[in-house]
RNA sequence: GUCUUGUUAGCUCAGCUGGUAGAGCACGUCACUUUUAAUGAUGUGGCCGAUGGUUCGAAUCCAUCACAGGACACCA
């Protein structure tokens, strides 16, 4: 039934007549000796040379066959591996009796893999390429390949299936090589300062850490759910409570919420916490992080995003309330009073919700007025202590904490701050999480009490901070989509799934 | 969750105010030993996303559903 295409019916009668000709179509005898990369530049020299070629060397590439251009005794073939793409030269008159004909011409097609044999040359329209003298099928493709011009353009086709959009589109490599390249960077980073790499518990008793909510799962053995975790922090506190001075996390994280082109419900940060430091000391790691990023990624300080252009020499520090003034344009006199905050956001046609506390409304005029205003990195500073649960409060102004967010382009890229290291202080933050909670706020914090005993056998000053990484990568590659950045971005089922689980149940 | 646009051959796309479906690539056959999306000739290929409705007649109009894209909402 799957195979019931009739291209696909037509190609496996190839791979049968090459089977019933001795040749398997699935051959597992590799012999390739370089990839096309290193091929091309060990032989770029051949362009030198008087007649163009060099028969004394001999080399066995491998790859995809990507274009086919029979022409009666002679074909040219473009053929692709990790690394590059490769055109070689295949001749009915270098390959032994009558394989050219009866099977390279009639059984091998675009989106085979084959290994070659053979000398480099240089065509006559200057093309650096392989003359081919042996010729073997590694593996056959039933399916054909998309349309060689505009490849797959469809996304439903090129995020359900993202082996075809990565054979097709060079720059989706391309892409997800760069992703690969920021998370090794990111864990060097980390690791030459010290921190010390860790992993914490995917399953959560208590979804904690952050305003979100949770994937639950059961656990048969323990007859318990569990909670897809939504952020390790409150576990990597409890391991500098345990002595380790700086740790980091790469992983997953998993949100039971909307999605859209900056959220999808399972995306990966990195947190590290850092023992005997405060928020300004993560303001000035974070400026370093994002230099050495740009360095070994060799990317341009003056960096281009869509029709943005954002200077990451220029990061801007500037606190939450003067943002909402400078920035946003909100009237200095009433960003500090409930009434006038709502009295001002009713004016501007945006409704709030009934019973936001001071703190919240501030947040609220900040998303409205200042955030999407945030081209060049900002740090924004002095976050209201009642949409920061888990941060420390400033010593001088117990309203607000020492906390940061950093934005780019408009989005947010990292959250940090100076944690609350005073277990009575968590303790009340915590009830009144509960009592937000009891107020039908769905997302507002559990209560983790464990957490609490943990912080009360003493947690050293600290500083912690969560950059995310899917969305550093869509900057650091021009994406503007996070389904860009994910290798198999969340989809729903097709309908023909959903009816065989229906039956099912 | 709301609004909006889309879904036609393996792929990329046409198809006007309703009259039984079209191109390019790919594929089959033929020709071709220096091509670059090779070329020339010729041919095969479709439940027009699904289900209903209107109509003598629906890819086309209407409704519902499914999936996708975009915007908004929710959300760090």
């Amino acid at each position: 039934m799957i195979f019931e295409n009739k291209y696909i019916q037509q190609r496996i009668e190839k791979a049968n007549a090459l089977k019933d000709a001795g040749y398997n179509p699935y051959a597992n005898d590799s012999q390739r000796n370089t990839t096309i990369e290193k091929y091309l530049n060990v032989n770029s020299d051949v362009v030198e040379m008087e007649n163009k070629r060099d028969e004394n060397r001999h080399y066995i590439v491998s790859g995809r066959i990507k274009f086919l251009r029979i022409m009666g005794k002679a074909s040219f073939v473009k053929i692709e591996d990790e690394s590059g793409m490769l055109q070689i030269y295949v001749t009915r008159d270098n390959l032994h009796e009558g394989f050219y004909n009866t099977m390279f011409k009639k059984n091998i097609e675009v989106g085979d893999i084959i290994e070659v044999g053979g000398f480099p040359f240089v065509t006559g329209q200057g093309e650096l390429s392989l003359h081919v003298d042996s010729f073997k099928l590694l593996t056959k493709a039933i399916s054909p390949l998309p349309e060689k011009f505009h490849g797959v353009t469809d996304k439903e086709i090129r995020y359900r299936k993202r082996y075809l959009d990565l054979i097709m589109n060079a720059d989706v490599r391309k892409t997800f090589q760069t992703r690969s390249r920021v998370i090794s960077l990111t864990r060097r980073f980390f690791e030459d300062k010290g921190f010390l790499e860790v992993e914490t518990p995917m399953m959560h008793p208590i979804a904690g850490g952050a305003n979100a909510k949770p994937f639950v799962t059961h656990h048969n053995a323990l007859g318990v759910d569990r909670y897809l975790r939504i952020a390790p922090e409150l576990y990597l506190k409890r391991l500098i409570v345990g002595g380790f001075e700086a740790v980091f996390e790469i992983n997953r994280n998993f949100r039971n919420e909307g999605m859209d082109a900056t959220h999808n419900p399972e995306f990966t940060s990195i947190e590290f916490y850092w023992a005997y430091k405060t928020y300004k000391d993560l303001i000035e790691i974070t400026k370093e992080y994002f230099q050495y990023l740009f360095e070994h990624l060799d990317l341009p300080t003056l960096f281009p995003y869509g029709d943005l252009e954002i200077n990451f020499d220029n990061f801007q520090e500037i606190p939450l309330i003067k943002s909402l003034t400078t920035i946003g344009g909100v009237p200095a006199d009433i960003t500090k009073d409930k009434e006038k905050i709502i009295a001002y956001l009713n004016e501007k046609g945006i409704t709030v919700k009934p019973g936001m506390n001071l703190g919240q409304l501030q947040g609220e005029l900040f998303d409205e007025f200042v955030e999407e205003k945030l081209i060049d990195p900002t740090f924004i500073t002095e976050y209201p202590v009642e949409i920061s649960p888990l941060a420390r409060r400033s010593d001088e102004h117990p309203e607000i904490t020492e906390r940061f967010e950093l934005f780019i382009a408009g989005r947010e890229i990292a959250n940090a701050f100076s944690e609350l290291n005073d277990p009575i202080d968590q303790l009340s933050r915590f009830e009144g999480q509960m009592a937000a909670k009891e107020n039908g706020d769905d997302e507002a914090h559990e209560m983790d009490s464990d957490f609490v005993e943990a912080l009360s056998y003493g947690m050293a000053p600290t500083a912690g901070q969560g950059i995310g990484i899917d969305r550093l990568v869509m900057l650091l590659t021009n994406e503007h989509s996070i389904r860009d950045v994910l290798l198999f971005p969340a989809m729903k089922p097709v309908s023909q799934e959903i009816n065989e689980e229906d039956e099912e149940n």
